[in-house]
DNA sequence: TAAAATACCTGCAGGC
DNA sequence: TGCCTGCAGGTATTTT
């Protein structure tokens, strides 16, 4: 499930494989991949045949490629830590108009780029090919849920990803907002880490593991987390997700791959997620599931005690 | 206005 | 073997 590590991978794909490259011509395979899109599948295919990748960016679970006209913008990637590298940050405002092509995974998206003598994928949705006649950059979504759309003058930031929070390995995001925005809130830990406006990036598996090594319960009230706490939670969904980035990501069922098609290795290192019946890796309590807003979610009874008032 | 619930989807596993 | 049900879950929309 492609949650901000995977995404990031992916990005990283695409600046690879696409930026400098113009588009020659778009088949759309599928209208539920284009749903979004205010004038439908013809419109979409239009107005990108000719248009010039110009970089690939993200923000949160979003990813868009900036097209022709805008330039390239000032670099704001900090020194690399010695954990490893934080994701890019989000585009700065300010850049230039130029188009945007927004894409969101969904569940089990994949954006491939591909020889175009490969196969066509069970689920391909889109197909792009480039006037280079090199490889195409193909969208496959099982479950469609995933979607892409043209923003026009989105390159910086396209409209519909506006609302949308920095995420915490963003170099510009706000700690102090965050944690005044977690206070101010009457729900649960994990609702909480799961509104993309407040945080994104994080959605169920990567808000388990960061719950988890807090040892937090995903019901605990917010108003009732002390400071500390809160702090404590951000600094380990920061380092859960920046563990997933290296390892690639996590993939399940080979529902998330890279733009190479390779899966991710973080699931090997899970603690939570997944893992119902289990040892706990800290206590060796059996890991516990529960059901959560239509989902699943893992905790370790002993190391995360539910409130006594939680909220679900 | 904020929070919670629901709809959207398809493939797979498990039970019968 | 085939049918049915439950499950996976991010986001937008609807309801409370």
């Amino acid at each position: 499930m492609p949650e901000l590590p995977e995404v990031e991978v992916v990005r990283r794909g695409l600046e690879r494989g696409v930026v400098g490259r113009t588009i020659a011509s778009v088949t759309v395979l599928h209208p539920r991949a284009v749903r979004r899109q205010p004038d439908g599948a013809a419109a979409f295919e239009g107005l990108l045949a000719g248009q010039t990748v110009t970089a690939a960016r993200r923000r949160g679970k979003y990813l868009w490629l900036a097209l022709s006209g805008v330039p390239e913008p000032v670099p704001v990637v900090p020194a690399e830590p010695a954990g490893g590298p934080l994701a890019a940050p989000s585009a700065p405002a300010g850049a230039a108009e130029g188009d945007a092509l927004l894409g969101h995974l969904g569940m089990s998206g994949q954006l491939l780029v591909v020889p175009p003598s490969a196969p066509d994928q069970a689920h391909l949705r889109i197909r792009f090919t480039f006037t280079d006649g090199g490889r195409e950059l193909r969208f496959v979504d099982q479950r469609t849920f995933g979607h892409m759309l043209l923003d026009e003058g989105g390159a910086a930031l396209p409209s519909p990803v506006a609302h949308i929070g920095r995420d915490p390995l963003d170099p510009l995001f706000d700690e102090d907002a965050f944690l005044a925005g977690l206070a101010a809130r009457r729900t649960g830990l994990k609702r909480a880490l799961l509104d993309q406006t407040l945080a994104s990036g994080i959605g169920n598996i990567y808000a388990d593991e960061a719950l988890w090594a807090a040892r937090l319960h995903f019901a605990r009230p917010t108003e009732t987390l002390r400071r500390g706490d809160a702090r404590r939670l951000l600094a380990e969904a920061r380092g859960v997700l920046s563990a997933a980035l290296l390892a690639g990501g996590t993939s399940f069922d080979r529902l998330y791959v890279s733009t190479e098609g390779v899966s991710g290795l973080f699931e090997r290192e899970l603690a939570a997620y997944g893992r119902a019946g289990l040892p706990c890796r800290r206590c060796g309590s059996p890991i516990r599931r529960d059901a959560f807003m239509n989902r699943s979610s893992f905790t370790c009874p002993t190391c995360q005690p539910r409130p006594r008032s939680g909220r679900w």
